[in-house]
DNA sequence: AGAAACTTGTCACTTCTTTGTCATTTCGCC
DNA sequence: GGCGAAATGACAAAGAAGTGACAAGTTTCT
């Protein structure tokens, strides 16, 4: 199926990576280092690169650069501790895919790894994704609506992401507060429906009348891309 | 609907989680240690586990760890302290797909036991269904009568569903009732007449006299899907 | 401390579900 | 074939459940 070069010194992490991915059938190689991995990187090929940003010895953002600048093909998926998200400009500039921020689920990992071989292979590189006159990057977090750019906080970003991959499925309350809230909640429905009420007065062009974000009555709520 | 293996010694704990998923139709094992409940996941096939990480004998890490390696697709839910969790890492590294600390609300854990499931489900295609001049889609929720969009609500999807999973057999009321109603008792033989009803008149193509949803007298009803 | 974001509760409103009733049909029997 | 009992179809109204919107309380970040 593919090979998945793993960049990350925490030995927890590398295991737990290793297990996500051989299950999905994955072959996976695991380097703790940023020379090695650059090394491993350029002799095995990959897939797509895993890279942990906080690396000893050398920044994974240099690693990030030097795996593009050597095969711009590779995808690299970057993880990086909540924190350090604030450089996103310096994320950018590295050419990385994507990213994750610490703490992530190893299925949404998954997922992006994923999402991020197709799209190589398809070489349908920087595809701008959006629905309507919405426009969404999610490498710089910037969202624009006819032009004109839309302010979005962490937890819009994070449920309009999921909605886009998973446009047009009627998904369930329950199923959108695990995946988008993640393994702590003792949250309410409320607050998804407070999510999407936000959503839509920011993205529709008329909010009492969602067309993309529409209710699945009974049920949760469907992602319509095109209309 | 599905088995929930449960490895918990706590008898007070085994009883709450038999009570809460009987309740919601699934059925339930229970093992009070860990290599018993190993092999019970073994030769079971459950649909999930709910595993305590305090066992007797064996560290409920490193049965979860079994499980993950022996069937990975189980989806397993782990029940800990609070403070054995102080690091979601750690939940990583076991495999685990979800977790809750104790104490916790038997509600809140039969709705991660779902997902769970629901998850590790997800990755069955779905098969594209139909009738006559009808077409269903369940994972988006959308049925086409002719090209055209035909609004079904959430209990009209369940029978619509039972009906095409239990093609061509005559179905009792009261089978009807149990399996797409659930357990509850106290509800009359008109509510399945009026879904079957609504049924008829969107999707037949004259209601008056139906040729896929068929009345069987003095039984029930059965759904034929070619004429 | 101040601001922004997040969560929760509430309530009006919409939509769905269930039930009761009654006309109509079907079946068994004479 | 006709008759009566039972089952079913249809409709409308009561009841229940789900949803949208707002605002206030809480947390988090700066």
């Amino acid at each position: 199926m593919g090979l998945i070069l793993v960049i990350e010194d925490d030995p927890r992490i590398q295991r737990a990576l290793q297990r996500q991915f051989v299950a999905e059938g994955f072959d996976v190689h695991i380097e703790g280092e940023g020379p090695a991995g650059l090394e491993a990187c350029r002799s095995m090929s990959p897939s797509a690169v895993v890279l942990d940003l906080m690396l000893p010895g050398m920044s994974g953002r240099d690693v990030c650069k030097e795996i593009k600048a050597w095969s711009g093909d590779t995808p690299v998926i970057v993880l990086s501790a909540i924190t350090e998200v604030a450089d996103k400009v310096l994320l950018l500039e590295t050419g990385a895919d994507d990213y994750m921020t610490k703490p992530f689920s190893p299925r949404e990992l998954l997922a992006r790894v994923q999402a991020a071989i197709r799209r190589s292979q398809k070489k349908t590189p920087p595809a701008p994704i959006g629905f309507g006159d919405v426009s969404v990057d999610f490498l710089k977090m910037e969202i624009h609506k006819g032009g004109v750019p839309v302010p979005l906080t962490a937890h819009e970003f994070k449920l309009l992401r999921f909605f886009l991959d998973n446009s047009g499925r009627a998904i369930a309350r329950e199923e959108l507060l695990s995946d988008v809230w993640g393994l702590s909640f003792h949250l309410t429905t409320r607050t998804v429906d407070n999510q999407i009420l936000k959503l839509r007065q920011k993205l529709e062009d008329d909010p009492a009348n969602p067309v993309h974000f529409r209710t699945v009555h009974g049920t949760g709520y469907k992602f319509v891309q095109e209309i």
